[in-house]
DNA sequence: GCGGTGATGTAAGACGGCTTACCGACGCTG
DNA sequence: CAGCGTCGGTAAGCCGTCTTACATCACCGC
């Protein structure tokens, strides 16, 4: 069906060169051009793209850059959160965990996107969710007085805002139908799909543990494995330690359709 | 057995009063007076409250109002969708369907908000829901272009957009970590709770049907009936023919919180 | 090599709720 | 008031997967 095709584009990040200066970039770096290389970054973040030159050292003024290695948490559930992040590299995903310690990730994002949005909701919430860096990554923080003017200043940076919010939403929604709709197997073929794409290649082999790939479909890793090992048999997969390789998209994509 | 799926009740059409197809979308065209009553219609929106006199009449000539009677179809899964719908009056609510009939509530938006926003979106894709009137509705429609003029008009009204796409965005990822962590009885008691709010009252009556009340926690109608049994056991709801009422919020509050 | 640790594999019982099937009650309309 | 459609009630079987409980494997630092 035509849902498939906005499916797939689940955590398909805006790519723009993830693999470029990255985290390389210790934005921690020097002192006197340190600004200039932050206006870089700024002008490379696609919701910025149409801000003068002018606006873009002014909100590099006003901002801070921060590099977070991975695995580091950037921020938690129940954080009194005033800041909105720009990712300017390197991969994020917001978790959402339950008291006995059960996890969800409801999203991965990658350059070029922003997270922590319940500041743009009026009062100042505790966030609801976890964000934690998947790679390295290189994350631009503005307060929501800085995310304001900017849109005051320039309507066009608004409505980039718009449209990512926008996108994420409809990425949320094709989400709750998934749980509502289908049962695991066809939840992890729709996964590894999204995963293959965004890893690239052919035939793609992507790096994850049974354990992540539970917290993404809200199932026991035990399930996973054996659900994987039923793939594996339908030769639509090949399993290795810690990598999976996608034989049959074709094959996956009819899984990740089913209802059961 | 194929027949018997076409027979399944949750195909069924049964919408309130609905089967009267009959065209009523009474549009309307830019008369005089009338472009006055829209204009005190459309400065009463939330999102527009920032706007000038001046602005709102020029809005006024380029949108159409259109009423919509409860039960009717606004916009359905796969329509070429341009258009951005504002709630005046009435609720509305956001529909996912399955191929064999399944239904899935995954909104439901009452006065001042709006939907169909995925026209904010690049490019031009296929809706992926269904709009459909739950009551009778005053709704304004608007081009891809006309939002996008305004926004750039007057940048505060992004601003509000903006918000309420964000909170859009937080219901509809609380929605999925309800899907992934909680059974049944607490999603049901979530969802009653929600209504009873919406409702207002004290003790609230809520007026739904089993089956509605299965379309909004992705379950059979028959499950709702006997988990509304047990509430009703414990003391913690009334149950009345197309009503039910209220008694223990808290108790509700509970058991909306249990994991199973 | 050794033990520790994280990742993976396997199995079995319990249970929720899906799915089917069928009935009765209510309310509208002819 | 007869007929029909919607709504609500009840029950039984089956299947998926949750949950618990271990066994094993690869890798790493010591």
């Amino acid at each position: 069906m035509r849902l498939r095709q906005l499916l797939n584009t689940w955590g398909k990040a805006r790519r723009g060169g993830s693999s470029g200066p990255a985290a390389t970039a210790s934005a921690t770096a020097g002192n006197g051009d340190r600004r200039s290389i932050k206006v870089r970054y700024l002008s490379a973040i696609d919701d910025f793209c149409d801000l003068s030159p002018a606006e873009l050292e002014r909100l590099a003024k006003t901002t801070t850059m921060i590099t977070c290695p991975r695995g580091r948490v950037i921020y938690r559930a129940g954080d009194a959160g005033d800041t909105l992040f720009l990712l300017k590299a390197g991969r994020i995903q917001i978790v959402r965990e339950t008291a006995d310690g059960k996890r969800l990730v409801i999203a991965v994002l990658g350059p070029g996107t922003f997270f922590g949005e319940m500041v743009l909701l009026g009062e100042r919430l505790p966030r609801d969710s976890t964000a934690e860096a998947l790679e390295d990554a290189l994350i631009c923080v503005m307060s929501r007085r800085d995310v304001e003017q900017l849109i005051l200043a320039d309507p066009k940076v608004g409505l980039r805002f718009l449209e990512q919010v926008g996108a994420r939403l409809a990425e949320t929604e094709a989400m709750v139908e998934e749980f509502a709709f289908k049962a695991v197997p066809a939840r992890l073929a729709g996964v590894l799909l999204r995963l293959a794409d965004t890893e690239g290649g052919d035939p793609a082999t992507i790096e994850v543990t049974h354990q992540e790939l539970a917290d993404m479909v809200a199932t026991y890793r035990e399930t996973v494995t054996v659900v994987l090992h039923q793939f594996r048999q339908r030769g639509l997969v090949e399993l290795g330690r810690r990598g999976i390789t996608i034989l049959d998209r074709k094959g996956l994509d009819d899984q990740a359709g089913a209802e059961a």
